[in-house]
RNA sequence: GGGCGUUUAGCUCAGUUGGCUAGAGCGCUACCCUUACAAGGUAGAUGUCGCAGGUUCGAGUCCUGCAACGCCCA
């Protein structure tokens, strides 16, 4: 390998990830790259972090979600704006206190064993202990967070943000506490809101069980999903117009087991063609039923209790599980012939979104916000264009949601979390609402109170994460600096849990909606289209994906090669297509790993020649630089300029590929292999090209950096011990320390050359003229060949004598001979290609059997080609309706295929005559 | 039941305001360890763009219907 005396360039042939990454990180982190301060002459650019939950390990949807906020960021930081990306955890109440439950159970202890204040401590020592692991899990994908401003969704800080909120709503009026039928996890042992249930289709029966009517040999047959309820029932109900009920109404009957009497009651709401169009109705364990009861002022019996166990009021069942219950009930109403039939059903049942339990549909005293206000405010924000999804079609799913919905049930009857500060008076009975502890009731001054015991739901101190993590609800200077946020980034399931409700929030806290933007990532799924998940053992750790090592799937061990956080991030932005779900298998990121170590090797490349040269400081005038300069500088305009556009409309697969083409198909293909013969030859031409080589390979690293951090940091940093200043222009700008502070690539449009673009594709169908005929007769790459280029006219002719010696040297070809329409050499193959012909003599090494058939396959395509434009041409409706530049353009085809069409068939009967 | 999305090469996916002779990566075939890179190079093969209609001079792209798969809501 090559090393020069003064500068160490002994580099691996392959990129080595994992030093540099660590070595990177440590270096921007101590030199506070990331930390964002208020600075009024700069512009702000503000994304704030779906927090992770603290018990969260990073898994690949994570991965996705935070690397396309890094590219943000970056993107933004370097185009000068004051970028600060918010980082921090929520405290995940449920799944948090879950977590430390099973930890005591370990010990044989129940969290009511050791008590609130214990148990709530144990928390927090989990959290010190465990909840930061997230955390440095996205350090190692190379997010760079503004880790100074972390924060937790229990800070002091945050936690008087929830008070003040929960206080101010109170008193405005939205947040109001009532007996409600909610949703209860008999599991968790709480109250959940309704989006925290998710619905599962179920096999399960539609029972029939006759409920003998009153006075009258006749019994009514009700249809049921959920038999156990009926201990509960208060009424029967059937529709109003339903004629063989009708008679019915206001009936009673007598309700099996319990033997009570309950009245038949005529609603709107029972649907006849539903089971027999006779419903039970509970009131206190269907919502439905709820409903109706309030309407007919019904009685509510609760026989299911918070435990899942038959309450006191289930007669015989008392203290009987909910699912033993249904089977010892359906077992007593067939013995007692009141089970008429059975059939199968499939109904959605609601799962507890944390421990996946039935839900129970439960009667409680509990706290609400009324959503109605809230939500119309937040449905403008997003018909007034203040909130933009990206891709817009989410906007409705958002709409819909808050259109629909329905008061939410905000309290959770568990230990960890914000406590409801709310106080209750021994002595008078009233509550105290207030954001600071009060030491006696509000209202008659006793001491005797005591806080309300339930905790907050996680997203309701989730729904200000916005603006409390700047400081709210003190008015400070990051507050008013920072916020309103620039784009939030997120998955779509959490649309409703946490979009919606921060809109809502920050509007009517702030007035002004949160962000301006949402962008809504994929859902990575595995290779087989599924949602990676632990029961489907089928994720893949971006842990193990950067660093390497073992990871279970589908029930088998496999041991990965760490393909580097560059690598992956890389892979992950070219697979984010707007918004569609990605499927992925742990080989995908081979792709970017190879993507890397080219261009890894393209700039080791760079450098072992510009460490033999001396490139100047002076500038580089238009008259200095070759086509092929010209030609790489226009091409680097373009790539620029489509790489910011990209940016800018978060198409994160645009931006991978089009830097990716222009890397690895003009930079390294030919702008590299044309630059060799310089550096072999020496002198001016190769300063030149060390200048321009130099200078594309830094905008490289820029444009490629939100991307490829780490390696572009890198690199940038090994250019920099080679060529310490860049640029084309006289006294070339020093580099930057850091690559990621650098400014921004922006497209200096004078550099762009129609001219050499239009040359250098010449030059490229020549050289794979070539290429290809020596591929097809078998000749050797490094054989060097005779060749003719016939051109069609002088000016081409012309532009092909001046890039000579380029075709030569990327074609190892000998004697390069350009002519106006020339003959045919004798015994040579050919190629037709536009405005030119290529014809490589070749007497004795060319099989004229071969070339007569590749010719003839040759001249089919273009005849069927110039049918199909003939076609058009001569349609008249075509000529006159279609744009005068299109129809032009096809008469140029036309004209240019009737030329190769001739040319093709000349080589043609020359073959057939043996020449 | 309502809504959304997907269907393009063997696989994974691009294809933005209709102009397409439909692209990329992986895989495949042949040749090449050429002094940046075999994690590479050169050349190549592969598509009734889910189906059926329609609009249009022109449809992968727009409209209607159908089918399959996936997701969300009830």
């Amino acid at each position: 390998m090559s090393t020069t005396d003064s500068k160490n360039l002994d580099l691996p042939k392959h990129y080595q990830p994992a030093e540099v990454e660590a070595k990177w990180y440590a270096a921007w982190e101590q030199a506070k790259c990331f930390q964002a301060k208020v600075d009024n002459a700069k512009k702000p650019y503000t994304i704030v972090i779906p927090p992770p939950n603290v018990t969260g390990i990073l898994h690949m949807g994570h991965a996705l979600n935070n690397l396309l906020q890094d590219i943000l960021i970056r993107h933004a930081r370097m185009k000068g704006l004051n970028a600060l990306w918010l980082p921090g955890t929520d405290h995940a109440g449920i799944a948090t206190q879950n977590v430390v439950e099973r930890a005591l159970q370990a010990d044989g202890l129940h969290r009511e064993d050791i008590g609130r204040e214990k148990f709530v401590e144990r928390v927090w020592q989990w959290r010190e202990q465990y909840g930061s692991r997230i955390i440095q899990q996205l350090k190692k994908l190379g997010c760079s967070c503004d880790w100074d401003r972390e924060r937790f969704t229990m800070d002091e800080g945050l936690s008087a943000a929830v008070r003040e909120v929960f206080v101010k709503l109170y008193n405005d009026g939205p947040i109001y506490r009532g007996r409600r039928l909610i949703n209860w996890c008999v599991r968790c042992h709480t109250a959940l809101a309704d989006d925290e249930i998710e619905h599962e289709d179920k096999a399960g029966n539609l029972w029939h069980i006759r409920y003998p009517v009153k006075g009258k040999r006749r019994n009514l047959v009700v249809a049921t999903t959920r038999p156990e309820t009926m201990l509960g029932d208060t009424a029967v109900a059937v529709h109003p117009d339903d004629d063989r009920y009708k008679d019915l109404i206001g009936e009673t009957i007598i309700l099996p087991i319990m033997d009570r009497e309950i009245p038949i009651i005529a609603d709107e709401y029972v649907d006849p063609q539903f089971g027999t169009g006779v419903v039970k109705i509970t009131p206190a364990h269907d919502p439905n039923d709820y409903e109706m009861g309030l309407r007919h002022d019904l009685e509510q019996i609760t026989v299911i209790g918070p435990d899942g166990k038959m309450t006191e009021e289930a007669g015989k069942y008392t203290g009987l599980d909910r699912f033993r219950c249904r089977e010892r009930l359906l077992e007593e109403l067939a013995e007692k012939k009141l089970l008429e039939k059975t059939d199968d059903h499939n109904h959605a049942v609601g799962h507890c979104y944390r421990c996946n339990s039935v839900i129970e549909p439960y009667l409680s005293e509990q706290w609400f916000v009324k959503m109605k206000p809230l939500a119309e405010k937040a449905i403008a924000a997003s018909n007034d264009g203040k909130v933009e999804f990206h891709p817009p079609r989410w906007e409705r799913v958002y709409l819909s949601w808050l259109e629909n919905v329905r008061d939410w049930c905000i309290s959770r009857q568990i230990w960890w979390g914000h406590r409801i500060p709310v106080w209750y008076c021994e002595d008078c009975g009233e509550m105290t609402v207030s954001s600071t502890d009060p030491d006696k009731c509000a209202k008659c001054g006793s001491a005797k109170i005591a806080q309300d015991p339930d905790v907050l739901d996680t997203w309701f101190s989730s729904a200000l994460w916005p603006f409390s993590t700047l400081g709210w609800p003190e008015e400070t200077p990051d507050l008013k600096y920072f916020y309103p946020t620039d784009v939030l980034v997120t998955a779509r399931d959490i649309i409703y849990f946490w979009v919606a409700r921060m809109v809502m929030m920050g509007l009517h806290f702030r007035g002004e909606a949160p962000f301006s933007h949402v962008y809504i990532n994929g859902t990575i799924l595995d290779e087989n289209g599924a949602r990676m998940s632990k029961s489907r053992d089928n994720g893949i750790d971006p842990i193990v994906m950067i660093e390497g090592g073992k990871q279970s799937r589908f029930g088998k061990e496999f041991e990965y090669e760490g393909y580097g956080a560059d690598a992956v991030r890389y892979t992950l932005a070219t697979l984010t297509t707007d918004g569609q779900d990605l499927k992925l298998g742990p080989q995908r990121f081979e792709m970017g790993r190879n993507f890397i170590n080219k261009i890894w090797n393209a700039s080791r490349f760079a450098m072992m020649n510009l460490a033999q040269v001396d490139a100047g400081a002076e500038e580089i005038s238009a008259d200095k630089l070759l086509f092929e300069d010209r030609w790489i500088l226009s091409r680097l305009t373009q790539v620029t300029g489509e790489v910011s556009e990209c940016l800018a409309r978060y198409r994160f697969a645009d931006y991978a590929k089009a830097i990716y083409d222009f890397i690895w198909g003009d930079y390294c293909d030919w702008y590299l292999e044309m630059v060799k013969e310089r550096f072999r030859e020496g002198g001016d031409s190769a300063k030149t090209a060390a200048r321009v080589l130099a200078w594309a390979l830094d905008r490289i690293l820029v444009l490629l950096h939100p991307i490829a951090p780490f390696f572009t940091e890198e690199v940038w940093s090994n250019l920099g011990q080679v060529v310490p200043a860049r640029g084309l222009g006289a006294k070339p700008a020093a580099a930057g320390k850091f690559l990621m502070l650098c400014p921004w690539a922006e497209a200096d449009e004078t550099l762009r050359d129609a001219n050499a673009e239009n040359s250098m594709k010449k030059v490229q169908d020549v050289v794979r003229a070539v290429r290809n005929i020596r591929a097809k007769f078998n000749i050797p790459p490094r054989k060097e060949l005779p060749v003719l280029v016939s051109a069609a006219d002088g000016e081409t002719a012309t532009q092909l004598e001046n890039l000579a010696a380029l075709i030569k040297s990327q074609a190892y070809v000998v004697d390069l001979t350009v002519g106006c329409n020339a003959e045919k050499p004798q015994q040579s193959a050919a190629e037709v290609l536009e405005g030119v012909q290529v014809y490589v003599p070749l007497s004795g090494l060319m099989d004229v059997e071969v070339e007569k058939k590749r010719i003839a396959k040759e001249l089919e395509a273009k005849e069927k080609g110039l049918l199909g434009i003939n076609n058009k041409l001569q349609n008249q409706e075509f000529i006159r309706k279609a744009p005068k530049e299109i129809v032009e353009r096809e008469e140029v085809r036309k004209e240019e295929l009737v030329r190769q069409i001739r040319e093709l068939q000349e080589l043609a009967s020359s073959l057939d005559a043996g020449e």
